[in-house]
DNA sequence: CAGATATCAGATGTACTGACATCG
DNA sequence: CCGATGTCAGTACATCTGATATCT
């Protein structure tokens, strides 16, 4: 049995920005169906791995932080803190901030989301040598680096 | 006025299914941007290059090389259709199918958005030398082609 | 007053599913 | 009967846009 050949026209294969966006339905895909079996989203390892590394921060931080919006990251908080992942606090410096920090428990959620993230970043990066992969890394920070995320004022 | 820093905490940044969603963002914003002046879209651009390389197909057949659902590229042959750029054609030998023809119409309006797609590739690999532009290509194709798009029935 | 913050309500768009009549 | 085709209706999800009350 011959594996069916790609029926995209050459001329559409090469494109770029088709290519990212093929590579990257792909990616977030393995991610997402590992995620999906904790119960849980990319935005809720985003903000995990945010305050893990940077520490407690408000929502507005850990928004600019992870480039979740504003808005959306209020329900991805509402998550995590009925888990009990995160604790949200009243600032006593800035009474319109909640600090959020990290719980214990969700310290070991990141623990296995982590895993999770990093077995789908193994399968996908698999057809290349590990040359290749850090090689990949380099050019997609150069390109993210570059052209700044246009984040309005949200 | 120092360029302010890059918020994202450096292990979220280096991970390459978060740089393929970042740069397929920015990518898809830079091509769809230009289509917009045009009033396309880049599915509209993909169905007018995959008929002009493989020539005359049916909807389902298109549907398959371009990598858009059947259900949706009924909307996109229709809006192709009434500015006279295809024209549905019954198939006199399969009577299920229509033949989707490029009409010089369409051919023109094909030019016209090669033009404005070449146009925004350039600006997003702008970043990268000519070699990097290359093996950052090889590199997706790579990807694309070991991840096979998981296109069930439809 | 301008600006930031947390929150909510909703618009938009795209990927995707399911069903249906028709036909091979 | 099974499977493909063109079409339509509708879901699910993510991105993004206001607007509002509160606070600096």
């Amino acid at each position: 049995m011959s594996p069916s050949p790609d029926p995209t026209p050459a001329r559409l294969r090469a494109i770029p920005s088709r290519l990212l966006a093929q590579a990257s339905t792909v990616a977030d895909r393995l991610v997402g169906e590992r995620l999906a079996t904790e119960g849980a989203r990319k935005w809720h390892f985003a903000a995990l791995a945010t305050l893990a590394e940077t520490g407690p921060a408000s929502q507005a931080e850990l928004s600019r932080r992870t480039g979740i919006y504003r808005s959306d990251m209020v329900a991805v908080l509402n998550d995590l803190a009925d888990t009990d992942c995160i604790r949200r606090t009243p600032d006593p410096t800035d009474r319109r901030r909640n600090v959020i920090t990290l719980t214990p428990t969700g310290h070991q959620r990141l623990q296995r989301l982590s895993a999770l993230i990093a077995e789908a970043e193994t399968e996908l990066l698999a057809p290349l040598t590990p040359a290749q992969q850090s090689e990949l890394t380099h050019l997609l920070t150069l390109l993210a680096t570059h052209h700044r995320p246009t984040h309005p004022t949200q």
